[in-house]
DNA sequence: TTAGGGTTAG
């Protein structure tokens, strides 16, 4: 709203200045207000009542009118005017106005060239404002002052910059100044460089407000929150209080830090000093309550506050994308929109998230147009990233992978992100491409993150030579202790089959987390040490650390494959009564597993009965495996045809029901099961099995004839068979799904991936070395009884990991004991 | 008339 200042009284102002008469009716015109004449010009000098009509452009409308008034009445090249525009553009978020202006300006003192470095700064454009900075010093007869520094050294962006201009400061004896030097340690302290800014700390004579917050904030942005609070105490020593901007940075260092009890001792302070309506205040509490996940807090301060900016929105809408409240971040976002408030990239990061986890493809595509419309892929690396972690996280794996190769910059997390997506896609050996791809990248050194994205993808793999590599990487960083890489190789060791190896790692790393300790138990779990995962779940339990619902699904898994069965039912109660955790699909597709598993069939069906939630195609598919397992075409049936409404589209469970009607003699039903499968047009997921002999992964898929030793493959195949036979062994065609005459049948079930891998397992690896396969499905039955029997035929042991579990072949029995 | 220290990020 435009308005004058009250103090400026007389109605005789305008008759003896008429220029400002013209400008105030100009004024009075462009913002629809007119107030008493009475009210404007009285005795005040005639700059200060242009200071005031400057000062009164609260919009850049304002500005622009009052410019076209001091073109019109012939001031515009006054210095001191045109530098006030300079100023009130870059007030108003226009900087290209300021720089307009500027260049217009035929003389330039040294008050024009601060407003126009300052007017770079305060918009965000530092490399603009120190390139205005050398252009300055380039200019005879002016020298900057005290003035100029603050925001040049706020600007600068390396520490080279830094230093040299330190150095002109204390030639010019103006390092002192306060508002020089709480700029000095604020630009050390964001380089690092802590203990130099608490030096000049130290040293300096005088010490305003601003200084002391600039070491705290300084101290607290390098996640010492220690040091921070010993200036604290230093500071309420002397008898200065907080003030909301030291309030703001600590409050930002306790979420940081995980202190919670401190940062509420803090928000009592805000309360108790009348700080609870500042505006940066708040910001930092809402951040604050949701880092600590305490969403109802968040809320009740973004609802009290009276004024609210676009980080106040968009610190609610992150702080409940975070806390997996999807729903109510976008509701924010909309009631963000409704008021007006123009949300920027930082909004869209946040809102890339919501969508990723909304499962809302649609919408995928409008944030990706929002971004691209407004050009904001330039604005910084996070949002592209956002990007392409919402794709990947929507399954859109090729439409993450396009906006990565249009990135304009990219860095480690770009990489990461990408390589995340692919495993977590299924897409291990593209995620293996990946990463090796960003190692030949220059300028990006791989971290933390990467190991984590790449090592599930080996996992994947059973690439246990590439995952020690990276073991080997990671040890040489110092890296071995953190919790999120340790637990990676705990997975990767365990998965790969060195069981032996996870656990030595396993007390290793530190412990505190759940994560760590459901890797280990999952892994004892597909090994079939069903006991042992429970005895470690007990350990955790006993070392204080708090089981999570992922610990119930390794826990009730491991439990399943062992034949548990009270324990795992135990365990399942446990979980709801003494821990509060609801049962997820996951939890009843393990319970059901468990029971079915163990041939209560019936019981596993009322079960399933008296489920809460709808049972997905995991629970059904359970079930049917039981129905498999023991035989129970009747029950079968009825699993598949629900499992069918659920899911109609997975080839696997239309396997499953023909071999149930197989094996008990219902050819009628094989019959009907291929022909369904066959209009619905369904293609088998490919299989493919991998073996590592020396260093290199080869990947059979079934039917593969392309392989180098492709003949010698399927010579000692046959010659197996031959002798498998002999010993009793007739081929399972119920495993077969093609309506094919029988010799074919034998054949495809010769040429599944893993039987090809074995073979060649067999053929490049001297007498009675272990064969060790990876398989991205399950073992098919004809398979498992086929490894059987060449384990015997070969005196070999056989190692195969398929998507469920490990099975340890030896001497003609598997460590499954069948039960799989 | 011009300047410093504060809040949100993959």
């Amino acid at each position: 709203m435009f308005s004058l200042v009250p103090t400026c009284k007389g109605r005789h102002a305008c008759k003896s200045f008429p220029s400002l008469r013209v400008c105030y009716q100009f004024f009075s015109s462009a913002t629809n207000s007119l107030p008493s004449v009475s009210d404007g010009f009285g005795t005040e000098k005639k700059r200060t009542h242009f200071g005031l009509l400057f000062q009164s452009c609260t919009k850049l409308h304002h500005s622009k009118c009052l410019h076209a008034f001091l073109v019109v009445s012939g001031k515009a090249q006054d210095i001191i005017f045109s530098s006030r525009l300079v100023n009130r553009y870059a007030y108003l978020g226009d900087v290209s106005f300021s720089r307009r202006t500027f260049d217009s300006m035929p003389r330039k003192d040294v008050y024009t060239w601060n407003s126009m470095v300052s007017a770079y700064v305060r918009s965000g454009r530092f490399r603009e404002a120190v390139d205005c900075f050398s252009d300055f010093l380039l200019t005879p007869g002016l020298r900057p002052d005290f003035y100029t520094f603050p925001p040049v050294l706020k600007a600068c962006g390396n520490l080279n910059v830094g230093k040299k201009i330190h150095c002109w400061l204390i030639k010019l004896g103006l390092e002192w100044d306060v508002f020089v030097a709480a700029s000095l340690i604020h630009m050390y302290s964001r380089f690092g460089f802590i203990s130099v800014a608490h030096k000049l700390f130290d040293e300096m004579p005088f010490r305003d407000m601003g200084c002391w917050n600039a070491m705290i904030s300084g101290f607290c942005q390098n996640g010492n929150a220690a040091d921070a609070l010993d200036v604290l105490i230093e500071m309420r020593s002397e008898g200065v209080k907080m003030d909301p901007v030291t309030v703001a940075s600590l409050l930002t260092a306790c979420a940081q830090s995980d202190d919670s009890l401190s940062g509420m001792l803090i928000h009592l302070y805000v309360i108790k000093h009348g700080l609870e309506f500042d505006l940066f205040v708040c910001n930092a509490l809402i951040n604050m309550y949701a880092k600590f996940g305490c969403l109802g807090h968040a809320h009740r301060v973004f609802y009290e506050m009276q004024v609210r900016d676009l980080v106040s929105w968009n610190s609610i809408i992150t702080a409940n994308e975070q806390n997996d409240e999807p729903m109510t971040a976008l509701g924010f976002f909309n009631r963000m929109q409704l008021s007006r408030v123009k949300p920027d990239w930082l909004t869209l990061v946040s809102l890339a998230s919501i969508i990723a986890q909304l499962n809302d493809a649609e919408m995928s595509r409008s944030v990706h147009g929002f971004i691209l419309r407004r050009d904001w892929f330039k604005e910084d690396v996070v949002i592209g990233n956002a990007v392409v972690d919402m794709y990947a996280k929507l399954g859109a794996i090729d439409s993450a992978r396009t906006v990565f190769e249009g990135l304009p910059v990219k860095d480690v997390v770009s990489w990461n992100t990408l390589i995340t997506g692919y495993t977590q896609n299924g897409l291990a050996s593209e995620a293996n491409e990946v990463y090796c791809m960003m190692q030949e990248c220059k300028g990006i050194i791989p971290n933390q993150g990467s190991w984590v994205s790449i090592l599930p993808a080996y996992t994947h793999l059973g690439a246990l030579q590439q995952g020690m590599r990276i073991h080997g990487r990671v040890i040489k960083n110092c890296l071995y202790l953190d919790v999120f890489v340790g637990t990676c190789l705990i997975d990767m060791y365990g998965k790969c089959g060195r069981l032996d190896d996870a656990f030595s790692l396993f007390y290793q790393v530190p412990r505190m987390s759940s994560v760590t300790w459901n890797a280990m138990i999952s892994c004892l779990g597909v090994h079939g040490h069903g006991g042992k995962a429970v005895k470690l779940f007990k350990d955790m339990i006993d070392e204080g650390v708090k089981p999570d619902h992922v610990t119930f699904v390794s826990l009730m898994a491991a439990c399943s494959h062992s034949g548990l069965v009270n324990e795992g039912e135990l365990y399942f109660h446990m979980m709801q009564k003494e821990y509060g955790i609801k049962p997820g699909l996951k939890h009843y597709g393990c319970m059901v597993d468990l029971l079915g598993r163990a041939g209560h069939l019936d019981k596993a069906y009322s079960f399933i009965k008296t489920m809460p939630v709808q049972p997905d195609a995991s629970v059904w598919g359970a079930l049917l495996g039981a129905c498999r397992i023991h035989g129970n075409a009747e029950l079968g049936k009825i699993a598949s045809e629900r499992l069918f409404e659920v899911d109609s589209e997975n080839v696997g469970y239309y396997v499953l029901l023909s071999n149930i009607y197989a094996t008990t003699g219902k050819w009628e039903g094989v019959d009907k099961v291929r022909s369904m499968a066959r209009n619905r047009r369904l293609r088998k997921t490919p299989g493919w099995s991998s073996i590592q002999i020396n260093n290199k992964v080869d990947v059979f898929y079934t039917g593969n004839q392309t392989h180098p030793l492709c003949e010698q493959i399927y010579q000692k195949l046959r010659e197996l068979t031959e002798k498998m036979k002999s010993l009793g062994y007739v081929p399972d065609f119920s495993f077969v799904l093609q309506d094919v005459e029988d010799d074919e049948k034998e054949h495809i079930l010769m040429s599944h991936s893993e039987r090809l891998a074995i073979a060649f397992g067999i053929i490049s690896t001297p007498p009675k070395t272990p064969i060790r396969i990876f398989k991205n499905l399950r073992v098919c039955g004809d398979c498992h009884n086929v490894t059987k029997l060449i384990s015997v035929i070969t005196e070999r042991e056989i190692i195969v990991r398929d998507s469920n579990r490990f099975h340890h072949f030896k001497d003609g029995t598997c460590s499954c004991g069948d039960y799989w």
